[in-house]
DNA sequence: TGACAAAAAGCACGAACGTTCGTATATTTC
DNA sequence: GAAATATACGAACGTTCGTGCTTTTTGTCA
């Protein structure tokens, strides 16, 4: 690795911090330089604007996201064993990511879902690749026998996304206890809901 | 209502749907001063610092949901109609509140979960105060017979929040048409699980 | 209507914002 | 080792940030 990739990767190591602990509104050129031990224009250079340094973020999160929740995922059985997998790892990911301070994605979902741009389509993908991928395994989970071969898999997905998001809001505004727990049952009971008939 | 008192509310009227369209953050004097008609130190004198305006941001906030969402559901009969009524009502409460580009407590909840303060601490407390809420109008529905009487409430609401989250994420950032109708299937099932025995 | 208070504007400040320079120092390539 | 390039720096640009002051306009009430 070149020593500018290096950097860069360093700038965006440091950027994915920022992003988790105040979103990414508050990532600025000069507080990130100061975090990454830069100077501003020295950071700047690597990137060509503050938006495509956003992006950039955006892209690195995501590649944490499949790093940390996907790939270890395949290492279970497909079909139910696989979902579960990625329900827990992504229930953890952002601790297991050292991103303790929150999900960067979320953060931009919601920062950005009403601003068109780069930033924003640069989301949307993610979380349009992200459900493909869950469809996905949702099928195989139907080929597998695990479930009813009539499940709506989409609305299986939706389902499945509002217990995370329910989890990410109690467990990290509220500082609720059971939010695992709780999370835990309800997916539990959306499987449930979704076996074969008998 | 005296004049200043109606700036204040002019005022803070424009403060969430600026907050509606790009998150709190976004809330700076100068551009909020240039949506509400008023120089900057005008807007200012109404308000000790940008903090309290934040806070008060927060507490208009949560006001207008009380006054769309929760206020309405009372016509409704007590127990299960009312819990749909709440439901129906969380849905588009933002359209019906002027607020179409986005829950400004849910940006308000992700901006700040993790930066302690006066602006955070309101946060929290609406959305305990929301929680209290529901609990109670899941009891009222376990009290008329609607619900199992060993329901776990607080997974009920739980799960119930999880659903609203799932359907404003996927209405507001991807745009999906199918929110609305996802949504309320998955409601539906959560209080089908919840029916009394038989 | 005139006195007094309340509200808004005007102005200025220091700091931070993103961005663009020119320049110096490493690193790579020949 | 020399030449070429990549990388980082420091200074400065114009703008906007939040926040104080002082002055002017506006509303209220005897």
């Amino acid at each position: 690795m070149n020593k500018g990739e290096h950097t860069r990767a360093a700038i965006l190591d440091a950027a994915l911090a920022q992003a988790s602990e105040s979103g990414f509104e508050s990532l600025t050129i000069g507080s990130l330089a100061e975090r990454a031990g830069l100077s501003k224009s020295g950071l700047f250079a690597h990137f060509g604007s503050r938006e495509e340094l956003q992006v950039a973020a955006i892209e690195a999160a995501a590649a944490r996201f499949t790093q940390t929740v996907f790939i270890p995922a395949l290492k279970a059985r497909r079909g139910l064993p696989r979902l579960r997998a990625l329900f827990d790892h992504w229930l953890d990911w952002t601790k297991r990511s050292g991103l303790a301070h929150g999900c960067p994605m979320q953060a931009a979902a919601v920062e950005f879902d009403d601003r068109p741009g780069p930033v924003r389509n640069a989301v949307i993908e993610h979380f349009a690749r992200l459900e493909r991928e869950l469809v996905r395994a949702v099928e195989l989970a139907i080929g597998e026998g695990h479930f009813r071969t009539d499940l709506d898999t989409g609305q299986f997905v939706f389902d499945m996304m509002g217990v995370i998001f329910a989890y990410y809001h109690n467990a990290r505004l509220i500082k609720g206890e059971k939010a695992e727990s709780r999370a835990r049952i309800a997916f539990e009971r959306l499987i449930a809901a979704a076996a074969p008939v008998a």
